[in-house]
DNA sequence: TCCCCGAGCGCC
DNA sequence: AAAGGGCGCTCGGGGA
């Protein structure tokens, strides 16, 4: 056994390293003497479900002692990592969806079992302030909390110890974590601290969740719990097709390419080979030589080249500009979607995305891994990678008008409202108010509560400056409610910083722009809408079925048989009502893959 | 060589 | 009066 001595904070903590199976006596007695742990694991890669993912250790804590176990070593070590989790009455964790889903797959110790005695210390993080280090807030990484709220000095040395010798070493972190000799003491020093500060993380969060949300706390371990399971499932991905399609969008970049490579040449004034069209910068130059000059500045006020000018020169007969356009587009597609997907992929064809159910500042959700929410939703070619189960078809849950639901109920404006109770058209009414069509009417429907203004409206639109003012001044006229509450929720994130949602979620406003504030009542309230859904959709056990949740969507994969059934049984479970506004879903149910949902056949 | 940022674009 | 909110990912480019 060996024993490191640290400090924290200018306490003395102790930690303990099982050396060899002799050492397990000590740590069992010590074990049996607490009911509560701090816990962490360290491990070959941060992707839990990668054939070569190896569990390396695993470290216990309470108070300020530390216990570190080299489950790689020998299945005795995993055994009595496994028994003390069980054992456990309570575990203080940073990030638990992830060590969790390493105990799940890799120690046998289910999700279910460590979960509803799980307190997460990220959760807790976010619910005191969800912003990051950028915005403001003090961050949610492990070694952002303790240098903000523990201990600066302790926070930078365990954070630069590692950092150092990855410069030394010339590797990365991640190869680090991976080939590190277990008796490393470094390493064993920064695997040992870790458990040790989630536990006094714990401490020092909990009073500091505002009392609006401290009920908050039980319902986002449930949400997390219950999206890591979904995590865990993983969404089928059709290998055959997926390969398919990042060739042949490959091969589409190469042709785009040699078109450019020959439109460069013929204007002789730069050479194709140095010519790169990714570049923005050398796409303008080159836009420059060919005579263009009507640009529009970046707010760093380099020439701007976006999809809007590509199009409208291509369009006008510029072929170069189109060349530009597919060729980008090719590349981008290949690499984020399916090439990305295959990376993904675990050895039975099924991605697992990451779900991040506190991410944003608002607390909406974010999916990385496989960015499932940002698939292209005009063309069903990504979306048609993804497959329900065999035997299962695809259905799609979502609310309708969900954000704008939630301004009729948290404005109570009386035309919104009633425009909802009778299935009226509330972009027609705003269209009708300001004389516009229906069109331009929706756009400024979302723009209002999105905190935007007439001149978004004239980018969006296309409209001229005189009409944007005018739908702009209509949406007010028409709904006068959803004015007053934005402009109460202004003064009020002005005057304390923060708003309150409907839910007590505290939500931090810039001074800067304090506008923002009814979009993010909006849009917070609305993500609460659908995790409280997802929680029911548990409570009835269809958390089986879930593949995602997408802000205002639930995707399922449902046995073909009785697939009606199940999509109204998750509507219902979504549905919910709040002050008097309904927010009804639309099940949908499509065929085996995803994409078959957007147009393709199958 | 690595890291960070801006620009651009995909979604709700 | 005016103010478009929230994400993730890719690439190129500049600085360390």
């Amino acid at each position: 056994m060996r024993t490191h001595h640290m400090k924290l904070a200018g306490w003395p903590v102790t930690g303990h390293v099982v050396e060899t199976q002799e050492d397990l006596a000590a740590f069992a007695a010590w074990t049996k003497q607490h009911t509560h742990f701090g816990f962490d694991t360290e491990n070959t890669g941060l992707d839990v479900y990668a054939t070569d993912f190896r569990c390396r250790t695993a470290q216990f804590s309470a108070g300020d002692t530390a216990w570190l176990l080299p489950v790689e070593q020998h299945p005795r070590f995993a055994w009595y990592t496994a028994r003390t989790l069980e054992r456990a009455q309570r575990l203080y964790i940073h990030n638990a969806p992830y060590d969790l889903q390493v105990a799940d797959r890799h120690l046998g110790v289910p999700l279910e079992t460590l979960f509803p005695k799980t307190t997460d210390t990220g959760i807790l993080s976010r619910l005191v302030d969800s912003r990051s280090r950028k915005e403001g807030g003090t961050g949610h990484k492990l070694e952002e909390l303790v240098e903000h709220y523990v201990d600066p000095v302790a926070a930078r040395e365990i954070k630069g110890s590692v950092a150092q010798i990855c410069k030394e070493l010339k590797i990365k972190r991640d190869d680090y974590f991976r080939d590190v000799p277990l008796d490393d003491d470094i390493f064993q020093m920064y695997a040992l601290m870790d458990p040790i500060l989630a536990w006094v993380l714990n401490k020092t969060l909990c009073p500091k969740v505002p009392a609006s949300a401290t009920h908050l706390i039980p319902y986002e371990h449930k949400v997390a719990e219950i999206c890591t399971k979904i995590s865990r499932r993983g969404f089928q991905l059709d290998e055959t097709y997926t390969r398919e399609l990042a060739t042949r969008l490959r091969q589409e970049e190469t042709y785009w390419l040699m078109e450019i490579e020959t439109e460069i040449d013929k204007l002789g004034f730069l050479d194709s080979e140095e010519f790169n069209p990714g570049s923005t910068d050398q796409v303008a130059e080159a836009l420059l030589y060919m005579g263009h000059t009507e640009f529009k500045q970046t707010k760093t006020g380099k020439l701007q080249v976006d999809d809007d000018l590509l199009e409208h020169l291509a369009t006008s007969g510029l072929y170069f500009a189109r060349t530009i356009k597919e060729y980008k587009k090719a590349g981008k597609w290949a690499g984020t979607w399916p090439e990305s997907f295959l990376t993904n992929m675990d050895a039975e064809g099924r991605c697992h995305a990451n779900i991040n159910t506190l991410q944003a500042r608002t607390g909406r959700m974010s999916i990385t891994g496989i960015p499932a929410q940002t698939l292209p939703s005009g063309d069903w070619m990504v979306r048609r990678c993804f497959l329900a189960d065999e035997g299962h078809v695809i259905a799609s849950i979502d609310y309708q008008a969900q954000e704008l639901r939630m301004a009729a109920a948290l404005s109570g404006d009386e035309r919104m409202f009633n425009a909802f109770i009778n299935g009226e058209d509330l972009h027609q009414i705003t269209a009708d108010a300001a004389g516009v069509d229906r069109k331009i009417g929706k756009m400024a429907n979302f723009l209002v509560c999105y905190g935007g203004g007439w001149k978004a409206l004239v980018e969006q639109a296309k409209v001229s400056e005189s009409i944007a003012k005018r739908t702009i001044a209509g949406f007010n006229k028409a709904y006068p409610g959803v004015a007053a509450l934005a402009k109460q929720l202004t003064k009020e994130a002005g005057r304390q910083g923060y708003i309150t949602t409907l839910t007590g979620r505290r939500l931090y406003v810039d001074a800067e722009r304090a506008y923002s504030a009814i979009n993010y009542r909006i849009q917070s309230t609305a993500r609460d809408v659908t995790a409280r859904g997802l929680i029911k959709c548990d409570k009835a056990g269809l958390t089986e079925y879930l593949r995602l949740p997408i802000h205002d969507e639930v995707v399922a994969s449902l046995p073909k048989a009785n697939a009606p059934e199940l999509a109204h049984e998750i509507g219902q479970c979504l549905r919910t009502q709040i002050r008097g506004v309904d927010f009804i879903t639309d099940p949908e149910i499509a065929g085996r893959s995803w994409g078959s949902a957007y147009g393709a056949d199958y």
